[in-house]
DNA sequence: CGTCCGGCTGAGCGCACCCTGAAGACCTGG
DNA sequence: CCAGGTCTTCAGGGTGCGCTCAGCCGGACG
């Protein structure tokens, strides 16, 4: 049971990473794939154009420090030949001053050293905006809008907090799919390594909204974490 | 049920931007995108007449000064080949420059140096003259025109300040969507990286005013920003 | 049936967030 | 140069929120 969960692969938004360094390359693609983005990753814009029209990317992240073309300029490559997004990731510097003003033909950027949730919260918004992602999501008679960070079980509206809506969107994300403390500490808080009780305790809360008007949603998994669905 | 307003992202009105000096375009093209448009930018007209099939602007913003076809001359290609909108960007004061693009037809002009806030209002402007934007907005009981900076609830004309009706009319164009205080910044007042007290203060003068015949329309989102919504 | 361990939750505390009145800076027209 | 209005800064205060903690619950297993 539970194979995949479809988040819509046929309609998953494409996004293109362009990073140097591989560590955080990595981080950063496997965050969005997390997040149920299909991602594709180079450590430079040599063949941007080739992978513009081969890839066809709704949305680019982009490193401004590169070697080779540097990110302004690959930026107005982008901007020329495709009509996809751009969030840029700027470091916080000395020279930043400078680069400020240019990253701001960005659709929106990240400035370093950043929480893998933020990046992917940025990306999302901007994906949204384009319209190229679908801002609710549903999970059985559980509507979750993230324009409007509106929350509505059988058409009622719940009141939540910032961080449970964050939980709850991450959660439904992931929707089907158990997912565990230590991974949720990290999307959701950013924190690693760090007390599972947290989560427990906002776990507990939202609970007792969400399932005030319904039947259980958001299950445990003992000794494996938690999965937001609808049972049949 | 209130799923998502939408507030028109697939028909969002696309922008094109010509100008040469990296900063401004890159600046301008922010601004417009923050203000919700679709926005490509180009150093120059060389291939103005690929970019208007392509990417099919509703308006384009024109610098005069350009290396190659200068500002005017793309004008008339634009009024040959395509129903746009026209906003052009005339360097010094030149009383002569600013006829001239009137007189061949430019739909307005933004004397440099400009607030980018004003030429947002302007591209708007002449957005909603060409009927591609809707010039009113009603949200519940209040009618808020950006044409004629007329705002009524039920009816009553309120008096705001300019401050006031830059920030209305931002969160009325994103009506239904949380925004945050970051962006409003950005969007109305143009900083980055600012007290974010300034937003709350403005924003405690408009409730008084619009408030003052009727039930809350300006909601706090704690942690996230702020809405303009009407309760159902 | 008893023990253990993972998970749940009520209570409380400190803080971040937000609101607002007031005063200073600024601008504009007379 | 003054007067009125607007914008911004500042400081005080209220309060909801997030987090910690500790005790309890209940499933798993022998």
């Amino acid at each position: 049971m539970v194979v995949a969960q479809n988040v819509g692969v046929s309609t998953a938004a494409r996004v293109l990473v362009i990073e140097d360094a591989e560590a955080i390359g990595a981080a950063v693609g496997s965050a969005l794939r997390e997040a149920g983005f299909q991602v594709q990753i180079r450590p430079d814009g040599r063949d941007l154009e080739g992978e513009l029209t081969r890839f066809r990317p709704d949305l680019v992240v982009l490193d401004i420090m590169l070697p080779g073309r540097d990110g302004f300029t690959l930026l107005e490559v982008i901007r020329r030949t495709s009509g996809a997004g751009v969030v840029m990731l700027t470091a916080r510097d000395g020279v930043s001053d400078r680069l400020r003003g240019l990253d701001r033909g960005a659709d929106d950027y990240v400035i370093k050293p950043f929480v893998l949730a933020e990046l992917v919260a940025r990306v999302s918004a901007v994906l949204r905006r384009l319209g190229r992602t679908p801002s609710t999501v549903q999970i059985g008679d559980l509507l979750v809008d993230a324009d409007s960070a509106v929350v509505l079980r059988a058409d009622a509206p719940i009141e939540l907090t910032a961080t449970e809506l964050r939980l709850l969107r991450y959660l439904a994300a992931q929707r089907g799919r158990v997912v565990g403390k230590t991974q949720i500490l990290t999307a959701v808080w950013g924190y690693e390594d760090y007390d599972p009780n947290l989560v427990e305790v906002h776990v507990s809360a939202l609970r007792r909204k969400l399932e005030e008007h319904g039947p259980r949603l958001l299950h445990t998994v003992r000794g494996l974490g938690y999965v937001l669905r609808a049972e049949e």
